[in-house]
DNA sequence: TCTGGGGTCCTAGGACCC
DNA sequence: TCTGGGGTCCTAGGACCC
């Protein structure tokens, strides 16, 4: 039965990941329970004690703290997570070189064709990568074991923590009977209710749909997901390369609301340099940039774009764009509760250097220019980006802002160059 | 769910062309 | 005046994910 497979896809599982990361660097935190989040904002994760006492990702930390004391609350430490991450996809690579980082604790492989290679079942492969990963970082995973993407998936939720479940085809209606729709990856709110007018419920009635009837209801992805519970592989186990990324955004709510045209646009610009100098650690430019806006009263996003005549990852270089884009979409006396900076599109910068010869210099909203001042100019920002750059790793966090972000630095306490002690001197330019 | 932050992909429809 | 058919490219916006 096994050996008919088609396809083994395994869908590897975190289990409270962040916080099963901090219970294994710090062995004084295990059996503890412990939370991950800030004061403001809610809980990213919380350890399966942490979930015993009843804390849910519902709840506003505040609140979990007054209500279990013991609770350990800890801020969120993304290098350590993301270096057990690629731990624990190193040690699914010396099985498959088939993996899918899908998010920073979830992975799919492939490991069709490998019986052989590795003596074993495809559920025996399955078993020892999940061994491997406890024995060698301290975390536990779930794995499903399935014949496609969204029945692994389906399966590793199954039982967890540290669950091992198989999905073989003869299995697939048992397990597809107690699913509700809008539990199966890929159905979210919208599709599921528009399933649920027509009295589909469970992910087993929408598999038994006839196939008509699944394509008039849905466009091509519900179709592919539906031939996807049936156990047909639809989606490819495809191992995406980080450097291959399409977008950086970088969000940020402030509080209180504000419709201050000055302090909006500082917090827009200091996302917009955090962005920026993510995009150049990992060489990294957008053709296109777009600006968003949220607003206090209904939540609502709004927002402009622009194409860039040349790719850029520099702040000065950007802001007569960003300049009108914001004018499109701020609004006077609207209150905004966040900023938002998207960085699309975007194109490797590492091979082609910026040269005298061979760059536009100026950005323009829609005029596309060039002349060599302009290009020279263009290799002094390069200069000075790549020495702010050098600043910020040295200090380990950003020194110089731009003039407009200040805003949102009066209302800390910023120091000056004199103050040669502090680290959260803040220079502006 | 009364609300953080960071992503991907698909589709409809307009513009433009033959 | 009303009116063909088809292809491609691009954009806005939706929907979904962790």
């Amino acid at each position: 039965m096994v050996r008919s497979w088609p396809q083994c896809i395994l869908h590897i599982d975190g289990d409270a990941f962040f916080a099963a990361c901090e219970q294994a660097a710090n062995p004084a935190l295990r059996g503890k329970p412990v939370v991950i989040g800030s004061d403001r904002g809610i809980i990213a994760a919380a350890s399966y004690e942490a979930k015993a006492l009843g804390v849910s990702r519902g709840i506003k930390p505040w609140e979990a703290k007054k209500k279990f004391p013991q609770l350990i609350f800890l801020p969120s430490n993304y290098e350590l997570y993301s270096s057990m991450s690629a731990r624990m996809m190193e040690i699914i690579y010396r099985y498959t070189p088939t993996v899918e980082e899908y998010s920073i604790d979830e992975v799919f492989a492939d490991i069709t064709g490998l019986r052989r290679l590795h003596h074993g079942s495809y559920p025996d492969i399955a078993a020892r990568i999940q061994v491997d990963i406890y024995e060698e970082l301290n975390i536990t995973v779930s794995v499903g074991v399935s014949t496609t993407k969204t029945l692994a998936k389906t399966a590793s939720h199954w039982h967890k923590p540290a669950g091992f479940t198989m999905i073989s085809g003869k299995d697939i209606k048992r397990f597809l009977h107690d699913v509700p729709v809008e539990h199966v990856w890929n159905i979210g709110p919208n599709t599921a209710q528009l399933l649920q007018k027509f009295g589909i419920t469970t992910a087993l009635q929408f598999a038994r749909l006839p196939r008509s009837r699944v394509e008039q209801l849905l466009t091509r992805p519900g179709v592919e997901l539906w031939r996807e519970l049936q156990g047909e592989s639809q989606w490819a186990v495809n191992p995406i390369p980080r450097e291959k990324q399409q977008s950086i955004s970088k969000i940020r709510t402030f509080r209180p609301a504000s419709s201050d045209r000055a302090y909006v646009y500082a917090q827009l610009m200091r996302n917009v340099e955090q962005a920026c100098f993510k995009a150049r650690r990992i060489n990294r430019a957008p053709k296109k940039i777009a600006v968003i806006l949220r607003r206090q009263e209904d939540f609502k996003s709004v927002g402009a774009e622009a194409k860039l005549t040349r790719p850029s990852a520099f702040p000065l270089e950007l802001s007569p764009v960003l300049e009108a884009l914001f004018d499109q979409v701020y609004t006077p006396d609207v209150l905004y509760r966040a900023t938002q900076i998207a960085l699309i599109d975007l194109v490797d910068t590492s091979a082609r250097q910026l040269s005298l010869f061979s760059s536009p210099g100026r950005i323009d909203v829609s005029i596309h220019r060039y002349t060599a001042s302009d290009a020279k100019q263009s290799q002094r920002t390069k200069q000075l980006y790549q020495s702010l750059d050098r600043l910020r790793g040295k200090y380990g966090a950003p020194v110089v802002h731009h003039t407009s972000s200040l805003p949102v630095y009066q209302q800390k306490q910023v120091t000056t160059l004199s103050d040669t002690q502090s680290t959260a001197t803040h220079l502006f330019m």
